[in-house]
DNA sequence: GTAATATATTGCCTATCGTCGATTGACGAT
DNA sequence: ATCGTCAATCGACGATAGGCAATATATTAC
């Protein structure tokens, strides 16, 4: 580990741009009227945090990446998982539109969705 | 947005680069070991997304992001949760590593933690 | 001291997640 | 038609998440 000093700052040094805050103050940007717009943002960040908040599905989706496309079968037999484990991983990560699945006769071939991955990197990046 | 094809194809088609996959092939990355440095990482991008994948606690980031430091009872004044609930998911943002929060007497003046932030944002990006 | 205020914690409930084995359905090969 | 193979779905399970009201804790004000 580094030098990251965690905390135990009280609020006076936390942050310096720390501005008091007076509660029924009419230029309080907190107490306006919440953005739908906002609103369907977060949800849609969250979504795609969601897809990605097991480490299985990520790497699932790094092996997507790596690959550019990929057999479901290949991925069951990379990964410490039972089949139908992975393919319930995969249905989230298509559910989340970060993956396609195409049929190719018995059996099933996996991309990225890239626009939607460059979605989530913009989404993250805008933060 | 451009001319992206999105699905409804075979897998002849529906990424160029699909390569056929021979399954004893030694030559196939997939069947090397697994990097444990990659799963580490993997670990970490999960446990930050996972932070991530509900609504509330995008906006509760959101707004901490918006002005620098924030009491815990201004979060809870906008948001429609109870502030049990409220607290709950600063908890879960604090566990992350995302948010600090530093006492202030009887207040608790949250701040992001910009580092981690960028931590995300890196991760992200390298997908 | 007591009262008031701001947060955290607890307890409880329901809903969702993660996992597996077993089954089903679709397809290709024989 | 039947047999393998591949992947999705089902059913079950324990574990975790999300919500709230109520309670506990800590600090300030009096």
């Amino acid at each position: 580990m580094g030098g990251l000093i965690i905390s135990n700052n009280t609020a006076e040094n936390c942050c310096p741009d720390c501005t008091p805050f007076e509660r029924d103050d009419p230029e309080n940007t907190l107490s306006q009227p919440l953005d739908l717009e906002d609103t369907e943002l977060n949800n849609e960040i969250a979504s795609l945090c969601k897809a990605l908040g097991h480490p299985a599905r990520v790497q699932i989706l790094k092996i997507l990446i790596a690959r550019q496309s990929c057999i479901c079968g290949e991925i069951v037999d990379v990964m410490p998982l039972a089949q139908s484990t992975v393919s319930e991983h995969l249905r989230i990560l298509k559910k989340a539109g970060l993956v396609q699945g195409d049929v190719d006769g018995t059996r099933i071939c996996y991309c990225v969705e890239p626009r939607m991955l460059n979605r989530l990197k913009t989404l993250i990046q805008l933060l």
